[in-house]
DNA sequence: AAATCTCCCTGTAGGC
DNA sequence: TGCCTACAGGGAGATT
């Protein structure tokens, strides 16, 4: 499921195909995704160029002037650069056609994600004014995490999994983080000391930007081929319940929490 | 204000 | 082998 790393990785591979180009015409093979498609997206894209491609948390923002498009990609989703003439395949849901005759195609077996429109006001989206703030800047640091948990009773992966929290964290990067920090998923958030807190900031920071460096954990985009980020094979807990622990070889646990898996060593993370 | 619940969707896994 | 059901999961919006 793409998270923020995955998330920066398809803003980088597709920035350099469609950046500038202008857009030619926008269709749809789906009538809704998670909500219906904005119909500004219809009628404010062609025969405009994007300007710049933003990436919020998990969100991705093609500018252009008279707006923004947001595409999130939900659970399953991915976006591909195809040749014009590419047959469509199953759950393409929505493409864009450029000058340059390259084709922006969005895929989603579920249809968790979403496409809509932002009026130049960005700040004010009601998807993007609550975002808490990016985890890889100064403004997410130990004092901000440490005072956002005071009076939160919820478990500290519930609550480095709120956007308004953080944004961009998933569940993988949310428990490999836990294990990299040392703490344990369950741990109610506001029972978190200033040094749980400090190392936790770091260990977001540093997962995130290590999968970012390999390419995150899974990815598929650009010319219609299956790509693997390699952070795959770095994943030390998420989704390796009875393996060992990569540090002390104790059976990784799993469990449920607020309906989702977490998985975390109990001798590592106390 | 914060926590919890519901729902959207479809592939996959497990039971028989 | 094949049908049927349960279930997973991100996150907005509703409800408690």
């Amino acid at each position: 499921m793409p998270e923020l790393p995955e998330v920066e990785i398809v803003r980088l591979g597709i920035s350099p195909y469609i950046s500038g180009n202008a857009v030619v015409s926008v269709t749809t093979h789906s009538t809704k995704l998670r909500w219906l498609i904005s119909p500004e997206v219809f009628t404010e894209l062609p025969g405009q160029s994007i300007l710049s491609i933003e990436r919020r948390g998990k969100y991705l923002l093609l500018h252009f002037s008279t707006g923004s498009m947001l595409i999130h990609l939900g659970m399953t989703g991915y976006l591909r650069i195809v040749p014009v003439g590419t047959d469509l395949g199953k759950h393409d849901h929505f493409e864009i056609l450029f000058k340059n005759s390259i084709i922006l195609r969005l895929n989603d077996v579920r249809k968790f994600g979403s496409v809509s429109w932002v009026g130049l006001n960005t700040q004010s989206h009601k998807h993007l004014q609550e975002l808490g703030p990016e985890p890889l800047t100064e403004s997410f640091n130990c004092t901000y995490l440490y005072n956002k948990s005071r009076s939160r009773k919820v478990t500290v992966v519930q609550f480095i999994m709120d956007h308004k929290v953080v944004a961009g964290i998933g569940n993988i990067y949310a428990n490999e983080a836990l294990f990299r920090a040392k703490i344990r998923p369950t741990m109610p958030a506001d029972r978190l000391s200033i040094a749980h807190t400090v190392s936790l900031v770091a260990a977001i920071k540093s997962v995130l930007t290590a999968s970012i460096l390999v390419g995150g954990t899974m990815i598929d985009f650009r010319d219609g081929t299956e790509k693997y980020g390699h952070f795959l094979e770095k994943l030390a807990v998420y989704h390796r319940s009875g393996q060992p622990c990569v540090v002390c070889t104790t059976q990784i646990q799993q469990k449920r929490v607020a309906r989702r898996s977490v998985f975390y060593c109990k001798e590592c993370q106390r």
